[in-house]
DNA sequence: AGTAACACGTGACGC
DNA sequence: TGCGTCACGTGTTAC
């Protein structure tokens, strides 16, 4: 009992049963002693095994409610209904977060359907064309380029030459397609300082699907 | 009070007063019948407020709750403490997220130092030539493909093909490559059926090198 | 002093 | 029936 406050014992003591002091107090049921001690035993450890399970709820509860705490950053409000109200802001926060990062397609043939069922497995590039070039880590010791364009065949060889050209070392790519267009990231590793703008005026001459350096301009010719 | 259960109100006739009701019965009090009163009227009003502040909190508490549960897509179960566990449940999930899309990472000259700061970045392929076909998602409807070997510029090229001839669909890849050695998953959607066999079959051509379908064996011709 | 927050036991209700 | 969940009013503590 001692990891209880000191005011539950003396609550107990006090308000155990209402109902019982009242009947003791007007002094009714003296009579069939024995009939109406089992019948107020049956009660109280009804009372009990209700209000032991009422203890065990509270306790789940709250523990959750601990959890949260402890996974919250904000750990300076104590206060029950304020630390929900941070879940809120949180969870909603998170889930605008995770939103952008997913995936929202609309394309309306039976492609839908499917897509929508395994809407983890899609990368979906956008309508238009985009790249973007940012360092990342906090050294910036890494770049990291997303790019949309239409798709082609020769579009990964193109782009593994351009970064070779830059001295890139492509060190992760994912890629998705849709509906004959592409979206790819890639993280690259640079050697050289400010290979940044290099990078992205290369990768957007093979997103713009120019000629790329010595790459012949026309066909491969035939044998 | 239409907006209450119907029990509330008996509840409020029965046990609004605890203390009154066993002094009434004692018998106590009968003297000083105004002074009795204003007392009375006090603690009552006192009581009064303590109820409805309660009830403010809870409501309080109880609309917090709401909120969450209106934010989480798994309304199934209308249990608070398992309500509560579910948000810790997502909280934890879209943290990880969160976290997965944040970047942190430190660099150095070191090649395996730069590695090991960006682990996360790298996906890295095994020594010897592996590859793994299965079905995924709840209804076995897309195929992953991940597949080791030794990297080279046309691979993606012969990969698409490969998947083009099975009829597969490529709705996402990750690639990862280190020391000229490449790793890659496929994600694939397949319109045949039983096309698993196939697509392996079809991947195991190109990753052991040898010629696919209508590729040339040697190299291009020059011009 | 009085307000806010909490844990408690309890009656009602659903299964 | 009995068990689990809920809202309620209340005693207690802290500021």
């Amino acid at each position: 009992m001692q990891f209880l406050p000191s005011y539950i014992n003396g609550y107990d003591q006090f308000s155990n049963n209402c109902s019982t002091i009242i009947r003791d107090l007007v002094g009714e049921g003296t009579q069939q002693l024995s009939a109406n001690t089992v019948a107020e035993d049956r009660a109280a450890a009804a009372s009990n095994r209700h209000s032991e399970a009422e203890r065990r709820r509270r306790k789940r509860i709250n523990g959750h409610l601990a959890t949260l705490r402890t996974l919250l950053p904000n750990t300076i409000k104590t206060d029950k209904a304020s630390l929900l109200a941070e879940v809120v802001r949180r969870v909603k926060e998170l889930k605008k977060m995770a939103a952008e990062a997913e995936v929202e397609s609309t394309s309306d043939d039976d492609d839908d359907y499917f897509i929508s069922r395994n809407k983890e497995y899609y990368m979906i590039p956008s309508e238009i064309d985009e790249l973007e070039v940012t360092y990342v880590g906090e050294d910036s010791s890494m770049i990291k380029a997303c790019m949309c364009c239409q798709d082609r065949p020769e579009l990964m060889v193109e782009l593994r030459r351009a970064l070779a050209v830059v001295g890139g070392k492509l060190v992760r790519t994912e890629i998705g397609t849709l509906g004959g267009r592409i979206k790819c990231v890639l993280w690259v590793q640079i050697a050289r300082e400010q290979g940044l703008p290099e990078l992205r005026r290369s990768l957007k001459v093979v997103m713009d699907q120019a000629a790329f350096l010595d790459l012949p301009r026309n066909k491969r010719p035939r044998i």
